[in-house]
DNA sequence: ATAATCACTACTAAAATAATCATATTTATC
DNA sequence: GATAAATATGATTATTTTAGTAGTGATTAT
């Protein structure tokens, strides 16, 4: 029941750009930068940051001053979308996206795919809610909290 | 987002455990007996099953005519009791549970931590209100609708 | 030109996974 | 008491996945 490092990144990745987004085209970020913000290793972001442009959720510029930025609006980039592009299907088991599973004779008999199903119904709702555009609101109510309780000293 | 196939033998094994529970105390049964319901290989589940021992979940005995017996009720074993002893903890990132995680230099700041404690929350509310006795009923209705359509020839 | 930056491929070390193997110990039964 | 059937335990192994690193090439603003 695990997210690896490169989904983890990607993700990062991804709300590093999607809060740093509009502000206008011109308006990349370099790989280096986007890895000290979320202290990620420069190389492997590279790899990541690649496989996401080729899965469509950021755009490149090279050469000087070149970088990435989001190929879509926030809004228009779901959490779940994310997870699923770098990490496969949400499923905790193979059996239940493919009828095909070596560790089950009976897949209509069994009743652990349907637990199955279930946790990956419950799972997806809830990353599949979520846009990158909700991250930031999150994101900007927590660290407006933040300022507040360290302006009232609490 | 996965499920091991350690932990998906444990709750087959439980499960087959279950379903020969109770007729007597004497009632065991092999790990080749176990290992051929749920097509497992033998050896590893023999680990598996000695764990499982270690860890309260089922009784042993030795000798000729030994074999595994449920420690508990079915009903008082819980689907995500075993998860947890045989995965370790339902979490899809580290962070969720322990404070200390490499990736994250601002853990209070995270919104992904946020996603996963509600991912995490959800999962275990569906695996930990599961019993092996819910499962045993669901297997059953299942095989009852199984043998109806099968005799109405639908 | 050149320096900064992405693009791509290959390689590697460590860990996890899914077992297998060998050997000991226990115990019902003949 | 011998034997066979079973668990108990520890060691070993093969494969895959993970999490990177390294190196080289291509592009472009200055």
């Amino acid at each position: 029941m695990k997210i690896t490092y490169k989904g983890d990144y990607a993700l990062k990745a991804i709300f590093q750009l999607a809060l740093h987004y509009g502000k206008s085209d011109e308006c990349v970020m370099s790989i280096s930068e986007i890895a000290k913000l979320g202290d990620m290793p420069v190389k492997f972001l590279e790899q990541i940051l690649l496989a996401l442009r080729r899965g469509g959720f950021v755009k490149s510029r090279r050469g000087v001053k070149g970088g990435f930025l989001l190929a879509r609006h926030p809004k228009e980039i779901k959490v779940g979308e994310v997870i699923r592009f770098m990490e496969g299907p949400i499923e905790p088991i193979a059996c239940v996206e493919k009828e095909s599973y070596k560790g089950c004779k009976d897949v209509a008999g069994c009743i652990f795919r349907d637990i199955w199903k279930e946790v990956k119904n419950s799972v997806c709702a809830i990353v599949d809610a979520l846009t990158f555009e909700d991250l930031i609101i999150r994101y900007k109510e927590k660290s407006l909290k933040k300022s507040s309780m360290l302006e009232y000293n609490i």
